[in-house]
DNA sequence: CAGATCACCTGCTTGC
DNA sequence: TGCAAGCAGGTGATCT
């Protein structure tokens, strides 16, 4: 991959879902995927879990990823990974979004994390997501019509727009290309708050599995 | 085909 | 202290 690279131009860095895309010019393109807990650093020193360094006119880029559930990834196409996703859920209409709910024969939660369905949306804020429009984990995604698609689709936009003006949410492991934090945990509603009172009826939080991942949820305010 | 399940890997926390 | 089990921002191969 180092050979492939050596040398070749950036002409454009584009993200799509999770997915960064690197086209370089004179074709081809690097992908890359940081998994849970993969890290792009300017700068900064070489540690345990540096995989790759990559050398740039203006210095150095780390991709560090301790769980290694990150790729990178040279092609000569467009990746085919990426091509597969969904629309952005900052730019597909309510209209395309009802549609493809009412499509679609299983939970909402799962459907939220399908990147197919949607791209981007991840364990976090899917929970919260789900938090924000009144809606239980485990509704089937096709009964979710009218009022309730709208809701939906309304805290989607609403808590993927506020986590990034608050830079995220940082867990254990998630820092920007300058190794900052980002504050939208301390916002949480029920993210890993199991068992704590809900912030808007005190219900406690209550923690199930949908479709493996932990799935948060206050069990008086969201409705199947 | 869509949906469900499991595997990949490391580090941290919890409970005995 | 030691050790096993459980948990973690995700995706994709392989089943049904």
């Amino acid at each position: 991959m180092a050979a492939q690279l050596a040398g070749r131009r950036i002409a454009a860095v584009k993200r799509y879902g999770k997915f960064i895309v690197v086209s370089l010019k004179g074709g081809g393109f690097l992908l890359i995927h940081l998994g849970m807990t993969g890290r792009l650093l300017l700068g900064g020193e070489r540690g345990k879990h540096t995989h790759a360094i990559f050398t740039l006119d203006r210095g150095i880029l780390l991709f560090d990823d301790s769980r290694q559930f990150g790729s990178l990834q040279v092609s000569e196409e467009f990746p085919a990974r990426v091509a597969r996703l969904g629309p952005e859920p900052l730019e597909v209409s309510f209209e395309d979004f009802a549609a493809g709910l009412g499509r679609r024969k299983t939970r909402i939660k799962a459907l939220l994390l399908n990147q197919t369905f949607l791209r981007g949306i991840g364990n976090i804020y899917a929970d919260e997501a789900l938090f924000g429009a009144g809606i239980h984990p485990l509704a089937l995604a096709a009964r979710l019509r009218g009022d309730r698609a709208r809701k939906l689709y309304d805290a989607i936009v609403r808590i993927l727009t506020d986590a990034i003006a608050a830079g995220g949410s940082s867990i254990s492991d998630y820092v920007d290309a300058e190794g900052r934090k980002g504050f939208f945990q301390f916002q949480h509603m029920v993210y890993q708050r199991t068992g704590e009172p809900c912030n808007t009826c005190g219900t406690p939080i209550r923690r199930i599995l949908v479709a493996q991942r932990s799935s948060h949820y206050c069990p008086k305010c969201q409705k199947r």
